[in-house]
DNA sequence: TCGCGCCAAAGGTATGACTTATTCAAGACG
DNA sequence: CGTCTTGAATAAGTCATACCTTTGGCGCGA
């Protein structure tokens, strides 16, 4: 859990809780009885609230009590807020959001990175892409999918943009989830690496275009899986 | 301020100092600190700091106090981030960050729109490519300003993606910071008022070819304004 | 029936005591 | 002389309590 000490305990418990709709919108707590409930002191239990208050997943007023808000206000970009809806009901309409965040971004993402890329940037590329091809062939799912996240964040963070950057880890989070989801049983598809070595060879080309072009078609090939997974 | 109460006003001080790079990476402070220096009570630092951590500006640890933290690892969705960059010093990185997600994202929310917008939608952005030709031709810069807002927000809306909904705010803010800084002189190109039409016209017919063309022209051309404005 | 004012409920802030982790340095031992 | 251990000082973390402030709702009276 990404905050510490006993904050995250309650943080961990009540985000799931309230990102799955078990505590709906209206809700209402109250700071005493969370913390009888979860046996801490006024400190630590305000100092959660703040926290959730600051992801918008809550708001406390006085003489009523600490109350889940709607959906629409959350802050749908923070971290947690978006690895509590993963894992829990709302997970299918969270990946699909993201699907269409990705075909957005990773395509242009990738046509700056053939523009900004630095040499480095460049060797890691040509270097997962090998690994990518190798882990495929062995059909090392566990392996492919560690450097299937890192081509993606290399690339993300190569664009030269911070927010791009910042992705990374989400997408990530998205590409795990698919793979323990489906627990793929065969190989990652020959095309969709070929489509991985077509970009990086593009960004250390310099060619925004085709780099674009190979990215977005990755993309929404996920996109069209992960529809079809969902129906 | 977002975040109410005496942390709010912490926040109010500590967020963009930290923003504008003014209490610098590896800058620590103290909690009894920050209490005389703003004259309130642990309680209300402790939660400030639980909600700068959160965003990942400061992390705090026992025995050294709380550090500041690299830019890198800033949560720079966090609109509050993002409005502290924007009144700082990090204005510009931070302005061009923004465009190229907008250059990334709201084309594809406008052709996403063509295909999801509801009938209302419909009409809400149909009276404001309206409002935006008559408040254009008037030279209303705030009116001009307030429409345009909320066509892009309503464009974000439609395409039915939270995650783009949510940026909505985040454009606005830099739309209103683009029109307080140039100070325009003179009324909004009517080229750009032609291609708001467009794009209106696009998604209400339903074709999302069009819309994201539009949508796409404009924005790059933001773009490019920004990219010569900042040298 | 409507409006005004009072009260109680719940969050907000302040404070002091105590706990725990962590760094740094002094001292012990090889 | 260097390294390892140990201990003390420091600063955050937690707890319990008291008190302030806001505000929603109830009851009283017109």
């Amino acid at each position: 859990m990404e905050i510490q000490g006993l904050p995250g305990k309650l943080l961990a418990e009540l985000g799931p809780a309230i990102a799955s709709g078990e505590l709906a919108e209206g809700a209402v707590l109250r700071i005493e009885e969370l913390e009888t409930r979860f046996g801490v002191s006024r400190t630590v239990v305000r100092e959660a609230v703040r926290i959730l208050e600051s992801m918008r997943l809550v708001a406390s007023k006085r003489r009523v009590g600490i109350t889940v808000q709607p959906r629409r206000d959350w802050d749908v970009f923070d971290p947690l807020v978006i690895r509590w809806r993963l894992a829990g009901a709302d997970r299918p309409a969270q990946l699909r959001s993201l699907g269409s965040l990705r075909v957005a971004v990773e395509p242009a993402a990738a046509a700056l990175a053939a523009q900004y890329a630095s040499p480095d940037d460049c060797r890691e590329l040509s270097s997962l892409a090998v690994e990518l091809t190798v882990t495929a062939r062995a059909a090392d799912l566990t392996a492919f999918l560690r450097h299937d996240i890192a081509f993606h964040a290399t690339v993300l963070r190569a664009s030269g943009n911070e927010m791009f950057a910042h992705l990374g880890d989400t997408v990530g989070a998205v590409l795990t989830g698919r793979t323990e989801h489906k627990l793929m049983p065969h190989q990652p598809r020959a095309y969709a690496v070929q489509l991985h070595r077509e970009v990086a060879e593009a960004i250390c080309a310099g060619a925004p275009e085709r780099a674009e072009q190979a990215m977005r078609t990755i993309v929404t090939g996920a996109m069209q899986e992960l529809a079809a997974e969902l129906g």
